[in-house]
RNA sequence: GCCGACCUGGCGCAAUUGGUAGCGCAUCGCACUUGUAAUGCGAGGGUUAGGGGUUCGAGUCCCCUGGUCGGCUCCA
């Protein structure tokens, strides 16, 4: 080995370097972005030692695409101070499929706005300027970077405690660095900013494949007590062909929105005159919601569940023996105040009282558990109601039915001995998985929300909720499931397992929730005797299995985009006639498969056909049934499925029964 | 709740600098009777979210209320 060489590690293989060489020398390839050194993200200008290990960055893995997103929120916020220099910075992450830069500014930014700062980025780009990074200490930082407070606040906070949430990219452990943007070939300094890094070699990389896509407010440091900095969001991508399918991926999303499709497919609506985030399902939807319904009820009757219902409303005590009330009274609606009454001597004829809109069915559960003297041979207990509860949610978090204020919840309590539990809660978590795999989904995973060691938001002792977080954890485990902790997302009564569910599209979705819960049962004072004759504490286990049925709606809408499964679909065929002639033909099918509790229906309409086949295609129904004159001389149908093709002259019987079997299977078709 | 944008027949959208509110789909009527995604003609339908103001005149400008959308915060 020549004196003036190293030996370094490169992608795993060992090879001899010139001493002083950077990134650059080794890796030629341009997509090369930057470099992992000893497994730390690193610029390529970074110098190589002796037996570093290093590896390259590829612009469109992960890490370089969160470089390019990173480096590119770099040259917004300069595109945004060249253009308002009195513009101060907040910080600016790469996010998934893109990123944001916060500023605060006088005036909030405009649409048009947004687009003079996105020529103003081209122009930088184009320049072709260097990221170039600078080691500082934390007095250099605060002395280059005296004009921007929010940087200030970023190193203060770095010093005292190193604990800076949010404005982890801009300040890593360790040395501070700032990134400046060097023009070329001058070399002169355009813009610098606080940031860890690493950088694209140049701004020219981003290319043509960014775009900004919105402006919001958001809180600094993300704490709603703080001031709001104006954030600008964008995408950005290797190509601009990979932005291109970006948007057209959005769009396609946009059209599963629920909402949209809830007033396309007449599913639903939310009438202003009713109020934010309360729904009236229509007839097509309120079948599909009837459908989902009776399933569920065929099914918890199946598994050992009573049914029982409950009061919309209620006398304030029981939320405070409960708890909610004390706990969640911002989160609920008013109360209904009564007023006392007094009888002319003075006397209260009728005593006052606030009653509540319910905003949780337990309570009431636990008042049906206690409505008599109970034994363990009672249990477990399973009590399941749909019910409607009402929470007063702030108003600008109410997406559709995913956030409603308004509800109906799927809601069991389970009352069980403290021997049964783990054996409870493995069903529990069994039922609830099947039961979403018959409703169509089927990838999970598992979330443990526990409690946040101090906060006294949480109540109960340590030993039992220690008890509860090991029940559902091993129970968790023994699914198979990945399970992802949630530390501080518990309530405040016990620990939860929420069962996470991707979509077709892969957005993962909360849905099931299993709850324990040894508090509830205490502030009521339930009990039962035990074998020996002892009064014991039952454990209640909360579970909602949809969360919400509206929500659940929302997302089986979107899911399927609306494309619902034949078992689902409001209407699930319809019959197009050839000619009014051979209606009545159809008209003798429909009424066969109708005996049988198919939803059918025949185009009667002065249409012509081709009209119906494609209203009835937009209406996404599952089987169109065609007939004609070929048809009906043998008895046959033809099919027209939801992709267009078709099966023509299929036997009626054949017909019939293929249909009764998509509907029988929950199938899609 | 906070910031911004928005609200025009059932739905989706137009309407110059403030000057008679239009179009498509849907609806209704008439004609057409058809083999796999839009037949033709005609008709009806709006106090421009609600309220207040400026103006000779407001869909358009200003204020208040409600609602929607995108974020932030929150979500038992």
């Amino acid at each position: 080995m020549s004196v003036d060489n190293i030996e370094i590690i490169v992608d795993l293989e060992a090879r001899e370097v010139a001493t002083g060489s950077t990134g650059f020398e080794v890796f030629a390839d341009r997509q090369v972005v930057a470099m992992r050194v000893n497994g730390e993200l690193r610029d390529l200008a970074t110098t190589l030692s002796a037996g570093d290990d290093i590896s390259a960055v590829h612009i469109t893995s992960e890490d370089g695409l969160n470089i390019l997103r990173h480096s590119c929120a770099h040259v917004l916020a300069q595109a945004v101070q060249s253009i308002n220099p009195e513009a101060k910075l907040g910080i600016g992450p790469p996010i998934r499929d893109g990123f944001y830069y916060d500023f605060d500014v006088e005036i909030p930014f405009t649409p048009d706005d947004l687009k003079a700062i996105e020529k103003k980025m081209q122009s930088i780009i184009k320049a072709g300027q260097r990221f170039k990074r600078v080691g500082v200490s934390d007095a250099q930082a605060q002395s280059r970077l005296s004009a921007e407070p929010y940087k200030l606040e970023l190193i203060s906070l770095k010093s005292s405690n190193g604990d800076i949430g949010d404005g982890g990219a801009e300040v890593g452990a360790g040395e501070l660095s700032i990134y400046e943007n060097v023009t070329h070939p001058d070399g002169e300094i355009a813009w610098f900013d606080l940031c860890r890094g690493p950088h694209l070699p140049s701004t020219r990389m981003i290319g043509n494949g960014f775009a900004l896509t919105r402006s919001a407010a958001a809180y600094w440091r993300g704490n709603e007590n703080n001031k709001q900095l104006q954030r600008i969001y964008g995408t950005a991508w290797p190509t601009k062909e990979e932005l291109q399918a970006h948007l057209v991926r959005q769009e396609e999303a946009a059209k599963r929105d629920h909402r949209r499709l809830g007033q396309e497919l007449d599913l639903f609506s939310f009438p202003d005159e009713i109020g934010s985030g309360l729904a009236v399902f229509h007839p097509k939807g309120g079948i599909i919601r009837r459908v989902m319904e009776d399933y569920s009820r065929k099914r918890h009757e199946e598994a050992g569940y009573e049914f029982v219902y409950s009061p919309h409303i209620t006398k304030s005590n029981l939320f405070e023996t409960s708890g909610h009330l004390a706990w969640y009274a911002d989160g609920m609606f008013p109360p209904i105040r009564l007023d006392e009454e007094r009888d002319e001597a003075g006397l209260v004829r009728k005593q006052g009282a606030d009653y509540y809109l319910k905003p949780m069915n337990c309570p009431f559960h636990v008042l049906v558990y206690r409505s008599q003297s109970r034994s363990y041979r009672d249990l477990p207990l399973r009590m399941f109601e749909f019910g409607s509860v009402y929470r007063y949610e702030k108003s600008g978090v109410l997406p559709g039915l995913t956030r409603a204020r308004g509800f109906t919840q799927d809601d069991a309590h389970l009352f069980v001995t403290p021997e049964d539990m783990e054996r409870e809660l493995t069903d529990v978590l069994n039922f609830v998985l099947e039961l979403l795999r018959d409703y169509g989904l089927n990838d999970f995973y598992l979330e443990l929300s526990t409690r946040e060691e101090g906060n006294p938001k949480f109540v109960g002792s340590d030993e039992i909720w220690d008890r509860a977080t090991a029940a559902l954890e091993k129970v968790a485990g023994e699914s198979g499931l990945t399970l992802v902790p949630d530390p501080g997302g518990a309530a405040f009564y016990g620990p939860k397992i929420s069962v996470q569910a991707k979509d077709a599209i892969g957005r993962t979705w909360q849905m099931s929730t299993i709850q324990l819960d040894f508090n509830i049962p205490a502030a009521f004072g339930i009990d039962y005797t035990a074998a020996d004759g002892s009064r014991q504490t039952p454990i209640m286990i909360h579970r909602a299995l949809f969360g919400s049925i509206e929500r659940f709606f929302g997302v089986l809408t979107e899911h399927y985009a609306g494309h619902f499964p034949p078992w689902l679909a409001p209407v699930q065929v319809v019959g197009i006639p050839v000619a009014d002639e051979y209606s009545a033909y159809l008209h003798e099918i429909a009424a066969q498969l109708r005996k049988q509790g198919v939803r059918i229906s025949v185009d009667d309409s002065d249409e012509r056909m081709q009209k119906k086949i494609r209203n009835h295609t937009l209406a996404k129904v599952p089987f169109q049934l065609i007939a004609g004159q070929e048809d009906r001389d043998n008895n046959a149908v033809s099919f027209r499925f939801r992709d267009g093709s078709q099966e023509n002259g299929v036997p009626r019987d054949k017909a019939v029964a293929r249909i009764l079997a998509a509907i029988e299977s929950k199938e899609q078709v």
